[in-house]
DNA sequence: CATCTTTTGAGAGTTACTTTCACTTGACTG
DNA sequence: CAGTCAAGTGAAAGTAACTCTCAAAAGATG
């Protein structure tokens, strides 16, 4: 994530393509940030977001305001961040050169999606719900899917030999990740029911189809 | 807009179908939102964004910060709003019933664009450039866009029989207003150069070919 | 253990926004 | 045209997110 700068690394002498094995300082750090998030969490499902300020937060999670700040950004960042950018980056490089980059993406989401449904249904859940009810945390959602799309478009234009800059690449990526917004938007609206991995699939077969209503 | 709430009407004596002639009240209040507007960018075309306070909107437009409040929500939407909202949707009523939904979007954006160029073209441009440069702004014209996607998709919904709520339609209208967004960014990152509406054309294009780079 | 570097907390400051309330000023009525 | 009513304004105090600075604390290192 943006706000995650890459931090120095401990020279460690340990084997290579072995993780380092974290130092004391590092593990502290870690167990901050999830303290920060938990807290957080916890005490947005208890008041709601606006009534959540930092200061409480910084007192849940036993750390200073500052500190606070420190690891996240903005009030939103606690909420939104997560690591799935890499690994979306990663799982779409990994699909054949040939086909088609709809069906990739299409793919790569459903995977990740799958991935995070299974291992943090009610985080995926309580930030859908905030997506929904608060202004600041969509706007900023947009902002953080905005960063998603330069690594999926570099990705792609990667294969198929142009820029990532290139004007098709980037409208491609910012129509199937404002397609996805939308879906995700929907599916909060109307009670999170229904299966969000089926509902992208048609509004992918929507794109697909090239909009003919 | 969302932030112009519809206000009451002096119930004058003047013909039917004619604009009421507002009276002195509502021209006051007309001319205080131009002179806010105004001085805002001024202000921020000489010092930036960012050291651009609400005290000194406020004092070059001679009203107290209250008021500036009062006339817009945030300081964000002093520079975004505008009205082009109800004209859009009346155009999209307009066209044929049985034209292309993707057709009719592209005459009526290429339209609107043309007369905003026609009329406006200077704040055109330092709106573009405020939002690649500002992310506050980006996010925020984020959310002034999905106002003008329900409008639309109210439209576009009563014409086909379909439900404005209708997954299928959203997604429809979202990857289109993603890809007016990204051009636009496009565009402004770019130097603004270039035919804007040239360029929205080919964006559509991608979309109606049903995405296959 | 001593030193160096990173991380933290405390505190003060900035600014966007909110709320309240008394005052002014158009608008309408008799 | 005077009086009343409603709408719009300014002053002021308050809140909360963020920023900056600096000194103290605590891990890393030789």
């Amino acid at each position: 994530m943006a706000t995650m700068a890459a931090t120095s690394r401990p020279p460690s002498v340990s084997a290579p393509g072995t993780p380092p094995p974290l130092g004391l300082r590092e593990r502290k750090k870690l167990r901050t940030r999830i303290a920060i998030r938990r807290a957080t969490y916890r005490l947005i499902s208890e008041q709601g977001y606006d009534a959540t300020t930092i200061e409480q937060i910084a007192e849940a999670a036993e750390v200073s305001p500052s500190t606070v700040f420190r690891y996240f950004a903005t009030k939103e960042d606690i909420v939104l961040t997560d690591e799935y950018d890499p690994i979306m980056e990663a799982e779409l490089r990994n699909r054949p050169a040939d086909e088609p980059p709809l069906e990739s993406l299409r793919f790569i989401m459903a995977k990740a999606l799958t991935a995070f449904l299974a291992s943090e249904e009610e985080e995926l859940r309580q930030r859908t719900r905030l997506m929904v009810e608060v202004p600041a945390i969509r706007a900023r959602m947009t902002e953080t899917m905005s960063d998603t799309a330069k690594v999926l478009a570099r990705a792609l234009a990667d294969r198929s030999g142009r820029s990532p800059d290139d004007l098709e690449v980037r409208v491609f990526i910012a129509a199937v990740l404002g397609a996805l917004r939308e879906v995700t938007l929907y599916w909060g609206e109307h009670g999170q029911e229904g299966d969000l991995i089926t509902m992208i699939n048609q509004a992918l077969d929507t794109l697909e189809g090239g909009l003919k209503l």
